[in-house]
RNA sequence: UCCCCAGUAGCUCAGUUGGCAGAGCAAGUGGCUGUUAACCACUGGGUCCGCGGUUCGAGUCCGUGCUGGGGAGCCA
């Protein structure tokens, strides 16, 4: 007989003879001749109630049941006489397939994060983790959803390469050698003898390779694992990430900017219509203004500024900041969040940023100091999404190369795409578990990735 | 990498001026005829993060290391 998902059943709108479930205990509570077990299964936030009466076979060992245990359960589903939830299941057979010993770590209690993450490999079974990993899967769903809708390609760009500056970060190097006999060549490692023949590392973005395939299929799109070896201790910086990147042929900034805003409301709306149950958690333990910020990124048109307005509406704040606004700088993650959670209070789009804060590849503005730049901001999270209108002049990419020292041996091919039916085009990369965070109201993206990898992290 | 804070029972935390190691929850045992993180009673449970120092005496003070958290930078 195969096992009903507990979903299903608390769905059910009649009685059901004989169904089978399988899950984990949550609780146990006896009285005198009987016990409700509480089973979770992770089909849904909701647990099944099961009754087990005194007079079903093993009895003795039913009350053995620990917190945590695994169980298979045969039973019928029943209007429940008790408050508090529609359905149980009135047990018939009760099999323990996995005891759980006292020393399973997980309570019936609250637990702190800091604990959870140093039992990364169980907390996926608590209500909160469960919520978060149900909503991360939904959430990659509508992400293909989103982008199939609107006649985009899914392009697997490659996590190796061998691109040593792609613009963002330090790299993680990946290597084949013999690391207690590193082959020398004047003094330096030869990565000629290396797997690959040349030094190689983990991608830090797709936006290279996903440009050469919107110049070919029109709009396309990335989503993938991506690479950091900062030294970032932040609850908003992981080592290893998820990050979504659409591409798109003949296509400007202001296009980039309109999909970016209709990407976040569908995303948005999605979750919320798909995962209530598991967002209703969040919005009463974890962010009680959670529904209220999601719902203003729904209503709202964004606000659309440039880097220059900001920088004016900023210096006119009257706020004190712990470091001073200046045109030419980086805008600093409190400035950030000054204009999009106090000033605006919705989110914000800035626009043409100082050609000199950011990478070669965006496209230079006719005022000659400004590029096609733009940063989705959003309240509790900040910075977003940051995408770009692309250099496609092949002389301003090449001298803006030379002014950068950027090697163009090692981008020939990137720049052959500007040589040869060269076309304008944009995109921009979402951080997923950036997204995740703002959804859930969880600060930590520790909390939204299964396993997370930090400085000194990797356990798991 | 920098600044700040913390580390005491399985978990969350208290521990006064340097003077016998504590609570709640969890766990174990027993009780209870419909419970909702059930309830009631009892019981067991400690490398006070590691190392070094000051002191008659250190959980407490000093130095140092490690781990965790918050913030900054870098960014998504």
């Amino acid at each position: 007989m195969k096992r009903t998902r507990i979903l299903h059943l608390l769905q059910s709108d009649k009685p059901l003879d004989n169904v089978i479930i399988m899950g984990w205990v949550r609780t146990r509570r006896d009285s005198r001749g009987f016990s409700f077990l509480e089973i979770n299964d992770g089909s849904c936030l909701k647990n099944m109630q099961v009754i087990a009466d005194s007079s079903i076979a093993d009895y003795e060992e039913i009350k053995k049941i620990t917190t945590g245990s695994a169980v298979a359960i045969t039973g019928s589903l029943m209007e429940s006489p008790g408050k508090g939830q529609k359905w149980e299941l009135k047990a018939d057979n009760v099999e323990i397939l996995g005891i759980a010993p006292d020393t399973f770590p997980l309570q019936k209690k609250r637990h702190s994060d800091e604990f959870l993450r140093t039992i990364a490999h169980l907390r996926s079974r608590t209500n909160k983790y469960g919520a978060v990993f149900r909503i991360r899967s939904e959430l990659s769903f509508a992400i293909h959803q989103f982008f199939k809708d609107r006649g985009f390609k899914y392009i697997h760009t490659p996590v190796l390469t061998a691109s040593d500056c792609e613009g963002a970060g330090e790299m993680f190097k990946v290597t084949a050698l013999d690391m207690d006999n590193i082959p020398k060549k004047d003094g330096k490692t030869d990565f000629s003898l290396d797997f690959f023949g040349a030094a190689t590392n983990l991608t830090v973005s797709g936006q290279l390779s996903a440009e050469m395939f919107a110049l070919a299929l029109g709009d396309v799109y990335t989503f993938g694992p991506t690479f950091r070896a900062e030294n970032s201790n932040t609850s908003r910086h992981v080592a290893e990430f998820w990050m979504v990147e659409p591409e798109m042929a003949f296509s400007n900034l202001t296009d980039a900017m309109d999909l970016s805003e209709e990407f976040l409301k569908y995303l948005t709306g999605y979750i919320i219509d798909a995962c209530l149950d598991d967002l209703e958690l969040f919005a009463k333990y974890v962010d009680k203004n959670l529904m209220t910020t999601l719902e203003g990124l729904l209503s709202s048109d964004f606000t659309r500024l440039s880097y220059k307005d900001a920088v004016d509406i900023l210096n006119k704040s009257k706020q004190k900041f712990e470091f001073e606004v200046d045109f030419g700088k980086d805008l600093q993650s409190e400035h950030e969040r000054y204009l999009t959670e106090r000033h605006f209070k919705q989110p914000v789009i800035i626009y043409d940023y100082p050609k000199n804060i950011k990478p070669f590849y965006m496209r230079i503005n006719d005022d000659n100091k400004t590029v096609a730049a733009m940063d989705v901001l959003v309240p509790n999270i900040g910075e977003i999404i940051g995408g770009s209108q692309r250099e496609e002049r092949l002389n301003i990419l090449e001298a803006r190369m030379d002014e950068m020292g950027l090697s163009k041996k090692d981008y020939w091919w990137y720049i052959e795409s500007r040589k040869y039916g060269s076309a304008f085009h944009s995109g921009f990369g979402m951080g997923f578990e950036r997204l995740l965070m703002f959804l859930t109201g969880v600060t930590n993206i520790r909390d939204v990735i299964p396993f997370p990898r930090t400085p000194n992290s990797i356990s798991f």
